[in-house]
DNA sequence: AGCGGACTTTCCGTCAGGCGGAAACCCTGG
DNA sequence: CCAGGGTTTCCGCCTGACGGAAAGTCCGCT
């Protein structure tokens, strides 16, 4: 017991409910009303009040013209010390650039955390097919062309643990069965290349290739979004492999 | 009296301490251990050692293998959120990789804070002068050519408070006189376009023009750095226009 | 105008829980 | 083997966080 939001309320640690108003922001929320800021990280109106105060001086949230509160920008610059962030993206900008432009696709990079993806940095082709994903987004990894790489060079208690819980589902197409992503995983082991058919989306396709630190293990993945129905993985993944090196080169130094 | 690290400590709010745990970090200490964190923050070891595993267990920082501290993957999602940030980034990178086409120079996008300008997003020519600025940096606003546009197109207060400190030199051609900036940010509204030449670095110009937000106020700064000796502000001045005013109209939409 | 509702801000008494000194623990290098 | 740095745990004191409540503010609606 202890749980259920009345009862978790008071045995929070104060960081924790500090943590919980950042938290309160997302996507789909990234403007809230104090109140709705409140309601959504279960805390009081007074005691959010307070928090939000620190955190408007701070500069971790501002509040804009229209009075509603938003995540600041000192966060962010904090933020932007975040190792596989900002050093990542500038060793990946000018490969993902001509990536883009040998493709015109959207070129995505992403880097594991837990069991998930995040999105780190992406180039939207201005004609591109449109995705889900977006820059500071989270995913599950079983179903994505990056997922499958960072899975695939995951260590052993990462994939053993991502293959026992139940594979999250998104078209008809997407791999659910442990036995049959196993299976994948070997072959993006051996090929050095991970390609999602219709997985996420039933319009789109991505092929994607490992980025390997100094000390070669793999520290994120590259990958090229394409129409399902468009240029097949066959002609992309040599340039999404070549693209992937010069970038874990371009680390090396 | 009651200033002085001491004094300060114990009258600081819970959150105060964590979020300057945050600020422990800096583009020179990407990685701390915990009692250079303690010690950089202001706080004994074992209130650290606490907030430090709060923050560990909620993704605002991680450990590396090396056992060093550095600020984590969840932290920067939440930051993402930021508008001024990610959003402008999106609706920015096409036409500034347009204006990196044409240049082949460092293209550079810039958003003010208070009294600084923060860059938000910068492409790094592999050929292209060497520059100081670095995403998620921060620098006064008088120097840079993106500082110029953005403090020209301020508020009047802010105007007044930033010409009313004193401005500080970077090389022998920064412009510390307040008439002298004065009469540059009017010359910088009328025309559209700021040039910042060796204010920063001796070898370094640029060139910056407004962007501007759907209610037509300039929410962000877009600039090209070019080595001092080399094309003149004269042949990039349109360039760097068009390419913001691309980039104020895919704000617009 | 007058009213109801939703949000924000302030106040304050209570008491949970943060605070931090100190000591134990754990390295690594001399 | 010890010395010096870091890390982690423990625990009693007491501060300052907590949140209910009420006042203040700003709508839109009739």
């Amino acid at each position: 017991m202890g749980e259920g939001s009345a009862a978790a309320r008071g045995s929070r640690t104060a960081s924790a409910r500090l943590l919980a108003v950042l938290d309160a922001f997302d996507a789909e929320h990234r403007a809230l009303t104090l109140s709705a800021l409140a309601r959504r990280a279960g805390l009081p109106v007074s005691t959010a009040h307070r928090l939000v105060g620190d955190l408007l001086a701070w500069g971790g949230l501002e509040r804009g013209d229209d009075g509603l509160l938003r995540v600041g920008l000192h966060l962010w610059e904090v933020a932007a010390l975040a190792p596989r962030t900002i050093g990542l993206r500038e060793a990946a900008a000018p490969s993902m650039g001509d990536l883009y432009e040998a493709t015109h696709e959207n070129v995505q990079l992403a880097v594991r955390d837990g069991l998930e993806v995040v999105f780190v940095e992406r180039i939207a082709g201005r004609h591109a097919v449109p995705v889900l994903t977006r820059v500071g987004l989270r995913f599950p990894m079983s179903a994505t062309g990056v997922g499958l790489v960072l899975l695939a060079f995951a260590p052993r208690e990462v994939q053993e643990e991502a293959l026992s819980s139940p594979l999250e589902r998104f078209t008809e197409r997407t791999v659910v069965d442990p036995r049959r992503l196993r299976s994948m995983l070997a072959d993006v082991r051996r090929r050095g290349i991970a390609v999602s058919d219709r997985q996420v989306t039933m319009d789109a396709l991505s092929v994607a290739a490992p980025v390997r630190g100094p000390d070669g293990d793999v520290v994120a993945a590259l990958s090229v979004v394409v129409q399902a129905d468009g240029a097949g993985p066959r002609t992309l993944a040599p340039a999404v492999r070549t693209a992937a090196a010069a970038i874990s080169r371009a680390l090396a130094r």
